[in-house]
RNA sequence: CGGGGCGUAGCGCAGCCUGGUAGCGCAUCUGUUUUGGGAACAGAGGGUCGCAAGUUCGAAUCUUGCCGCCCCGACCA
């Protein structure tokens, strides 16, 4: 993408609303812009992150065993009756009358609805286990939206349902998801831990809160410092099989780590030497649930055993907030100058700025290896504009583009181009084949 | 929903106390000179001063009501 043809406004100078640096950020970097408390626009920057996010969601929940599918963001108050969560939500619920005056709601979430759709096509033993998904807005009513995208009232979230037997398969299911959770989390570059949470109004017995540690961040959490240590990495696991998934449900969940609902002091102090006690904030990016038949029993979503009996399923649901990671990705990851993304989020893999546009040299040098890298399938900015260096660096630091090729008179004479880490600033000078070649390996 | 604050040009702000018909910086546009880390000069455009009512000869400024937004707290992906 050219610069000077795409739509990327960026500002110099803070909105005075925005309190946290991920708020600022995505304002200044003109990806995002308020409509109303709590409501964005995601303008073309913002939106190709949270598009790269929700490509990541998809095939994680995908390799899990997760069907996805797509449910409407209104729905109908009779299903929300049957559970009795019409009247229970409270004033969060958007609650809209249609013009024949059927009451709907704008969804603040899905188990009514999955659960009738699951009810109007399964009712056999044969038709479990399952895990079905989706990814679409929400609407909360929020008290107080605030922090940007991070609490707003219209938000972007994926939410997974499953459908078991009985409980020893549903907490496999579980497992499934939080392996899921802990693999889609770590390739976005962020270190989220589960800790045990709340059900909240989802309701339920068995739940975990992923949590990544920042200072702006709304939850408080406490937890031994040994829990820093554990990564996933490129394990390969069979999603069949339910040890080896207990596995490591049991190795996460072994350690301290707890939000400030189920925190427990004599617990902390007894489980973990003092020296590796921690507490911090924390932002929330995801929560899994595992409810039993609080839904399936009075709607009476039933599957038949092999002997003929019937059982209400066993459900579960798994929520990430997608828009909020946008802003949870930024909070971990920026400096003094602006965003760096990690190279699995980023809105464009390379930057490429020319450094005195206008110059025939220049100009022809890095139209040649624009071309080049878009044919290899790079996802390039090429920052075209009529601006002196210093503005175009700027810009590509704000908005946080991991790499940047630099192509100037002075260099060009030398046959070199500049290839410049965003995150820690290392400038190595490269013939433009070798900077691409450099680049193709960045993203293999 | 309780407490606090703010609405003046795209963004950041001054003007309000003490009423006299709107200004600064950035951004934008034009021109010239520039160009290796947010350029300089000259010029230009852009505002129903959140909305409504009231007081007044006259309201951005004073009064009342409403709306919107932000912050702190209680609640949540």
């Amino acid at each position: 993408m050219r610069l000077t043809r795409y739509f990327l406004p960026v500002l110099k100078e803070t909105p005075a609303d925005a309190q946290i640096v991920s708020h600022r950020l995505m304002l200044r970097a003109g990806m995002i812009r308020q409509s109303s408390a709590g409501i964005y626009s995601w303008l073309p920057l913002g939106y190709k992150v949270l598009r790269r996010i929700e490509q990541i969601v998809h095939e994680e929940q995908q390799r899990a065993g997760a069907i996805p599918m797509l449910m409407p963001t209104i729905q109908s108050a009779d299903l929300w009756r049957e559970t009795g969560r019409y009247d229970a939500y409270g004033p969060e619920m958007l609650r809209i009358e249609d013009r024949s005056g059927r009451e709907m709601l704008y969804g603040p979430t899905n188990e009514d609805m999955i659960t009738d759709i699951f009810r109007a096509y399964c009712g056999s033993y044969r038709d479990v286990p399952k895990i079905l998904y989706h990814i679409q807005w929400k609407f909360r009513d929020e008290v107080r939206p605030r922090f940007g995208v991070m609490r707003g009232r219209e938000f972007l979230m994926k939410d997974a349902y499953s459908f078991d037997l009985d409980q020893e398969s549903a907490l496999h299911s579980y497992n499934q998801m939080l392996v899921a959770y802990l693999k889609t989390y770590e390739r976005m570059g962020l270190q989220a831990f589960p800790m045990r949470a709340e059900t909240g109004p989802i309701g339920g017995d068995y739940s975990h809160e992923f949590l990544v540690l920042a200072d702006t961040g709304e939850s408080e959490v406490f937890f031994d410092a040994k829990c820093l240590d554990l990564t996933f990495g490129d394990r390969d696991v069979d999603w069949d099989d339910k040890a080896e998934l207990q596995g490591v449900y049991d190795e996460w969940s072994s350690m301290y780590a707890r939000t400030e609902d189920t925190h427990d002091k004599a617990a902390f102090e007894a489980e973990v030497p003092e020296d590796r006690r921690r507490s911090s904030r924390a932002i929330e990016v995801g929560q899994i649930f595992y409810f039993g038949t609080k839904y399936s029993e009075p709607m009476n979503a039933v599957v038949t055993t092999p002997d003929g009996e019937k059982h209400p399923v066993h459900m579960g649901s798994y929520g990430v907030g997608v828009s909020r990671l946008v802003g949870a990705l930024i909070e971990a990851n920026h400096d003094e100058n602006g965003i760096i993304w990690p190279e699995e989020v980023t809105p464009f893999q390379v930057g490429l700025i020319n450094i005195r546009q206008g110059d025939d040299a220049t100009d022809a040098a890095c139209a040649d290896l624009y071309a080049r890298m878009t044919k290899a399938g790079l996802d390039v900015l090429y920052d075209d504009r009529e601006a002196r260096a210093g503005e175009k660096f700027a810009t590509m630091d704000l908005i946080g583009i991991p790499w940047r090729i630099t192509v100037g008179p002075r260099g060009l004479k030398e046959g070199k181009v500049e290839l410049t880490s965003r995150r820690t600033g290392e400038t190595e000078e490269l013939s433009p084949e070798a900077a691409l070649d450099r680049v193709k390996q960045i993203y293999a």
